[in-house]
DNA sequence: TTAGTGGCTTGCAAAAAGCAAGTAACTGGA
DNA sequence: TCCAGTTACTTGCTTTTTGCAAGCCACTAA
């Protein structure tokens, strides 16, 4: 099961162009990613909790998505318990500097597309899941 | 040729979820889309400026693509001159509202994709490009 | 012992992307 | 007038990615 493709590519290599934005998408262009990164920035860090989101990702989808993120520097993985292993995803400082970009699709899905939830309901969801977490599942030190 | 998907839909009907992100996701949630906004902010108009620029979408998608984009209210289309009949492409106020989300994926890949080129750079091609351009192709009037 | 949960992998059909080629309307030059 | 070139696409076909269902392994709690 070799595979050279996305191995360890923090960064370009086969980029499409210099444009960030071609290389932002190369990485996170597509209809799940950013999901899975907005779940993350609400609070959700297991499998599970990103499998329950109310798009319904795919759990192929998802398991390949966490990797590539991973790959990328975007994610961590870890163990935050054993027996049973439990696994929690993180943002990595790369992963939550994209919080602008959230926020500026926030706003425009707010002001351009009707019946979206409005970003001080999201806003309120992200510090209730922060009160409300497992102790275990705290993150207490910054990478 | 009847096609009763996107039809009209400025906003949802079959969206995966309310969240404006899964929302915006649904419009701009791929490799290319994005990169004609950020074609159209730089001030190109044409399809074959499209069709030019680095990354070198495939026709058919940037065909595929321009349409979704005037269904969905973020582009239009003129024709700028007939004989030979030319169409320029340009933004309307909800694709000009996406500067935002563009600029938070340009400084998001300046600060941690290494070698794609510094925002600074971009604008200075893009306030260029507004001074050079063809009269013709100008927009005075806002929509 | 058995049902249930978490975190995946595998197989396969359907959809989308990507490539090459073709087309229609027109221009400008020999 | 003929011919090459440009613009704005469409069509056909192959490859890749998505999406859905099912299966699997480790483990727990009843």
């Amino acid at each position: 099961m070799i595979d050279r493709k996305n191995s360890g590519k923090a960064s370009d290599a086969d980029a499409r162009s210099p444009c960030p934005v071609a290389c932002s998408l190369d990485l996170l262009g597509d209809k799940w990613t950013l999901l899975v990164v907005r779940d993350l920035l609400l609070g959700k860090q297991t499998y599970s909790e990103f499998q329950r989101s109310p798009e319904g990702i795919p759990t192929n989808i998802l398991a390949e998505r966490l990797k590539r993120l991973q790959a990328a520097g975007v994610i961590d993985k870890t163990e935050y318990q054993q027996r049973p292993v439990r696994y929690a995803y993180r943002l990595t400082e790369k992963g939550r500097d994209l919080q602008p970009v959230l926020l500026a699709m926030i706003d425009w899905g707010n002001k351009h597309i009707p019946g979206t939830v409005p970003r001080k309901q999201i806003e309120a969801m992200a510090s209730r899941a922060l009160k409300s977490m497992d102790p275990g599942l705290r993150r207490d030190d910054d990478n």
